[in-house]
Parts: structure tokens; C-alpha cells; sequence
DNA sequence: ATTGTTACTATACTAAAGGATATCGATATA
DNA sequence: TATATCGATATCCTTTAGTATAGTAACAAT
């Protein structure tokens, strides 16, 4: 029952890779995200933490960008029974591992904005 | 005067970190930016066989989008003095080099997917 | 008793993205 | 003369994303 799909036959259809593409953005998408992750990079933090970390984000939003990178399995959530009541997010390995892909990103960003420069 | 900074400065600065990737993403952000690469990935096509491509755009979106995408250094419009008119859009070598970030994506969705599913 | 902290939630709103539908100008074909 | 093609644009409307502001429960310190 192995119907899985491979990496191959995904590049090879345009419509199969940019769903799986999609699948990627989908996780970081929206205006927020991106800082989130940012801010959990190299440490796990809190609430609060975070907050200070992103000075516009409103507590509505970063709350609900936190459910929604729980729900995809980028973020953990670990409640402590302290007073008062303390919650530390932390990357999952896989989110972590986004990193490198953003490396490819930030170097692809770097050059395209040369190459737009230079040739106009 | 070289003020410019490098790969690993920004790397190491999670807000510009986070600046530098996201000038990526706004070049490929919105709904129909993806199809229309993939839409030009392997050839260069016209208004109409892009649309054939991606059945449910309208052109307004299409229109709108391309002229976002050629903005951005990411497509190349050459206007034909045939009967009909005829306009070609192509990606910019900049544009095609961004195939290689896609392939991360997808490599990273792939796994991601894999990992959220195990681990559950 | 009042104030402060943590980690949120609720309600109401505005702004941005995208969709539906009609139309355009030039020209060809039936 | 009527209809079709190409590459769009115009207008209006809906849906989604994000903002603003206030409030909550549980407790602790002053």
C-alpha cells in the first residue's frame, strides 16, 4: 500500500509541486509568523517574552499565530504549574530544521535583489 | 562606501533575518504567484495558454499578478506585433534560479509532513 | 482593598486580498 | 452584419487577515 508520492515525481508535475510547495508557505504564512519563529530560533521563551521580542504583535494575534504553528507541528507548548502560571514555547526539530530552507531563501533574496539592481 | 550587509551578519540578526527572508516570500506571496512560475517554469507562454494553465484565475488576477511578478524582476514581458497581438511572458534567470529554493520547500514540506504524522 | 502579573479571550472593527461579471479596441472569420 | 480572439481593464462585491480595546481568572504583594 505504498502510494506514497516521491520527491521526483513531485518536481516532475508543475501542479503536484506547487501543492507541495504550498504546503511549505502555508506553514509560515501570514504577517506574523515569520517573527515568531524568528524569536524561538535559538531559545525557547514565554508568552510574555515573545511579546516584548515583537513589540507591534497584539496578544490576540500572537496567540492565535502560537495555536496555529501548534496545530502544524512547529511549536510545542509545555504549561508549568508555577504562581503565577508560567508557558514556555519552544521549536519543534522539524520547525528547526526550517532554518536551512530560510538560509536558501534569505540567500536567494540577497542575489535577486542584486541582479534586479544591476540590471536596470 | 560598501555598506552592504553580509550573508552571515544578517543570519546572525534575527530581525534582519527575518526582513531578508521576507523579501523573499512577498516575491512569491498571494494565491496565484506560485501557479503562474510553475506555469512558466519550463516554457514561456502567453496571457491566454497561462490561463488555460491555471483554469480557475480570472484575468484580472492573472493581469494583476503578472505585472506584480514582472515588477519584481521575476518575468520578462515582450509584446509581439502580430495579428492578434501576442504577448509573451518569460521568467527572468533570477526567477528560474528560484527553483532551486522551491526544491527546498518541498523537500522540507515532504519531511515536515512526514515527521507531524509519525509523531502524532 | 487595591494593584500587578501571566496568559490569554471577546467583541467589534478596518484593511487587504480576491472573486464575479461586464466591457474594451483592434482585427479576423463566417 | 454578427461573432470570435487576444490581452487585458472597470466596477462592484465578498471573504479573509489583521487591528484596537477591553476584559478575565488565579493568585501575590503592598
Amino acid at each position: 500500500m505504498d502510494d506514497k508520492i516521491s520527491f521526483k515525481e513531485i518536481k516532475a508535475c508543475p501542479i503536484q509541486f506547487v501543492l507541495a510547495v504550498n504546503d511549505t508557505l502555508n506553514v509560515i504564512n501570514g504577517k506574523w509568523k515569520l517573527p515568531i519563529i524568528g524569536s524561538l530560533l535559538f531559545k525557547k521563551r514565554r508568552f510574555t517574552e515573545i511579546q516584548r521580542n515583537i513589540p507591534k504583535i497584539t496578544p490576540r494575534m500572537l496567540s492565535k499565530e502560537l495555536k496555529d504553528l501548534e496545530m502544524n507541528g512547529m511549536v510545542k507548548r509545555t504549561v508549568y504549574d508555577t504562581i503565577p502560571i508560567s508557558v514556555e514555547y519552544e521549536l519543534t526539530d522539524s520547525a528547526k530544521s526550517l532554518s536551512d530552507v530560510l538560509d536558501k531563501m534569505l540567500e536567494w533574496g540577497l542575489q535577486h535583489r542584486e541582479a534586479v539592481l544591476s540590471g536596470s
